[in-house]
DNA sequence: ATTGAGTCCTGAAGGC
DNA sequence: TGCCTTCAGGACTCAA
């Protein structure tokens, strides 16, 4: 499930074909992924050139030389790959495995194409005018970028101050801190030895000033975020890296589908445990998070 | 305003 | 073996 390590990998793979390459033409296989593409869409891109490859939380964002930008989200199963030309025909080789009746999207470059595939089609693709994409409803709605320097303690506190939901529906929140989903909230806990379950408001702190397990919770986050990309994201299903390589970092995970297996923290003895939290799976030990 | 439940989708995995 | 059921999850919509 791309979070916002996958999309990164994603970003640094794509950026040495996409940057500077220009659009000779765009293939749409089907009419819209979780939404609409957007009308003229192929059109639209025809000609342009890639100024710039960067990420938002866990949208990939293809400025273009016209000011317009090409927005893309991987949703759960989304991935991208890159074929240079000659395209074989009817060969499956370059396909990695992936059912070629989920590529959705082609973009064809003056030396080779981006194939977008996503079996379960919960992402998708807009193009919006680059001036407009501060007000873009789903971008506007993103809280802090927690690889950012905006992202501290203090900042964290004043988010969470005042919150009845649980420290791992706050962190879930997209308006709140956004790029982390499901796989990298357990891990951030299980470091900062926090239960999935407390109550948000308990790390503002008196005055909404930050704790010791802000802090705490602050490092964790940037720690796991940082090595999952050093190692290329975590391939679960189908992540993997735009050149086909697999990312390791689920190799690294304490918690997130390690039910019933022994806690991995130094001198702990518990079991990790599994919960379903707001219709997600939490993984946690309840012994050394709390 | 905040929060949680329901929804979309397909492939993997488990049960019989 | 193979069919059937269940589950996974990001982010939207909706309702309380």
């Amino acid at each position: 499930m791309p979070e916002l390590p996958e999309v990164e990998t994603v970003r640094r793979g794509l950026a040495p074909t996409l940057v500077g390459a220009r659009i000779v033409g765009v293939e749409l296989r089907r009419h819209d992924l979780r939404l609409p593409f957007p009308k003229d869409f192929a059109k639209r891109l025809r000609g342009r050139r890639i100024t710039e490859l960067s990420r938002r939380a866990k949208y990939l964002i293809a400025s273009l030389d016209d000011g317009q930008a090409l927005i893309a989200h991987l949703g759960m199963s989304g991935s991208f790959r890159v074929e240079s030309i000659p395209e074989p025909v009817g060969a499956f080789a370059l396909t990695r495995n992936k059912n070629p009746n989920h590529d959705h999207v082609v973009i064809r470059l003056e030396n080779g194409a981006v194939i977008y595939n996503d079996p379960r089609r919960f992402g998708f693709m807009t193009l919006i005018e680059g001036a407009a994409l501060d007000q873009q409803d789903f971008l506007a709605r993103l809280g802090i970028e927690p690889l950012s320097n905006a992202f501290h303690a203090q900042a964290l506190a004043g988010l969470f101050a005042g919150r009845k939901t649980s420290l791992k529906a706050a962190l879930l929140d997209q308006s709140l801190v956004a790029g982390l989903g499901n796989i990298y909230v357990c891990e951030a806990l299980h470091r900062a030895g926090l239960a999935p379950d407390q109550a948000a408001a308990g790390l503002a702190g008196p005055q909404d000033r930050p704790t010791k397990e802000t802090e705490k919770l602050v490092r964790a986050i940037r720690d796991v975020l940082e090595e999952a990309i050093a190692a290329g994201g975590s391939s679960l299903r189908d992540h993997r890296q735009a050149d086909g390589a697999l990312g390791y970092f689920q190799h690294q995970f304490r918690v997130y589908d390690r039910a019933e297996e022994p806690c991995l923290r130094l001198k702990c003895t518990g079991i990790i445990q599994r919960r379903t939290q707001n219709g997600r799976s939490t993984f946690f030990c309840p012994a050394c998070q709390k």
